[in-house]
DNA sequence: GTCTATACCACGATAGAC
DNA sequence: GTCTATCGTGGTATAGAC
């Protein structure tokens, strides 16, 4: 049973049992989150020995990095090379930020719609690890990232010439931050639910409503020197 | 639950080891978050035998709802009388949405520098919190909120009269997100850092810049055919 | 090389002595 | 009110079976 056939010319070993290990990770986090969620359950619903966890991958924390990046490298990926085809259709003309949102969606929902393989859940894994506080987590997710941020920033930096290299920097942090915690949320598919019930699930409507939020956020007039706090109440 | 009734002014003995405790765990909650944070930890920190904090808080998870609890409360409480004093002052006339948003950051920022109780860092718990996959951490905050967010909801209904409830609503959403975000991240502190360094830890200067992307994005023009029903709405 | 059984220490919670 | 002792469960490490 636990021993891993394999026919063809499958690789050597480990994939069978790692590849259980990783699905089953992956369904319990999204459920409970990382802390919530113990090596004795995973290591149940996929059927293996408790310390074929350590053996595999090392730790719990490298468990959850594997299960990341099984799906987030190729999201990124994607994202770059959608975002480039589009530079070349669009050339010599820098593109539009619509366009360069849609660069940075399209891949999401995608993978939020394959439902073979985690499916739309996997999103709202992402969105919390985007926010965890265990430093690995961050630490990891910014490297992850570091290389899409920095080709999506320059092209949001060639859409809004007259913004200053400093206040890009800061929108973009903005822009990553409300999509990842509005993918997270628990409270999105609430919503959702509330508001359209016949929609609910439906990640697409989400990020349909989100975009003109954040292009507007993007396009805003720079932030004048004014007194938060000059209200004289005492 | 064990009803501990405290008195006008004379809070001995019980008082000041809870608010020991209380202390400790706001420190160590906002560094290392709920989960990865022990009650070991904390009352060693405290000082206080281990059994303490289930004696007077009856568990972790109530424990880390007092500590939010202690500022989260007052503040709301300041935000809500805020906009009802901004709002009689420009009777009959609806608020700006600059206005309205001023009345959400100032409570916060003052509570951003009040070093001697929590300090800015308060806010940063506050926003891993408001993203924390714990059912009992969101249930927790969204009762915190409900009465403070519906009053800022119809505020910025008159402000945005033209804007369909549901889509103010949705943009609702994307504000808190953003805002919590922002305010949880490390990744904003080392932002801040490394754009300003004089200016690190400096709060006000964040939502000075996070203030215009956000109205712009309440403003933004409505979403293209979003309603799949066909039915005009609100 | 893979996998299993098991031991180890830290965790949250609680009962009962003082 | 406070403390000690203890229980069940958590992540991790390792020795040895296949």
């Amino acid at each position: 049973m636990r021993g891993k056939v394999i026919a063809f010319d499958a690789p050597r070993g480990s994939s069978a049992t790692k590849d259980r290990m990783l699905d089953a990770a992956e369904e319990l986090f999204m459920e409970h989150g990382f802390e919530a969620t113990s090596l004795r359950q995973i290591t149940a619903a996929a059927d293996v020995n408790l310390a074929a966890v350590n053996y595999h991958f090392g730790s719990k924390e490298e468990l959850f990095q594997a299960v990341l990046t099984r799906r987030l490298d190729p999201m990124n990926q994607e994202r770059v090379a959608l975002l480039s085809r589009y530079e070349q259709r669009a050339a010599p003309q820098p593109l539009s930020c619509e366009k360069i949102l849609t660069a940075m969606f399209i891949p999401a929902l995608k993978l939020a719609r394959d439902r073979d393989r985690g499916g739309k859940n996997f999103l709202r894994l992402l969105g919390r690890a985007y926010a965890d506080p265990a430093p690995f987590i961050r630490h990891f997710l910014s490297e992850q990232y570091a290389v899409m941020i920095a080709r999506f920033k320059a092209a949001f930096g060639r859409a809004l010439p007259h913004l200053p290299k400093k206040e890009l920097t800061w929108r973009l942090h903005f822009v990553m931050g409300a999509l990842s915690y509005t993918l997270a949320g628990t409270d999105a598919i609430k919503l959702i639910a509330a508001l359209s019930p016949r929609d609910a699930g439906n990640d697409e409507l989400l990020l349909r409503r989100l975009a003109p939020f954040l292009i507007a956020g993007l396009k805003a007039p720079l932030p004048e020197v004014v007194e938060l706090d000059g209200e004289g109440s005492d």
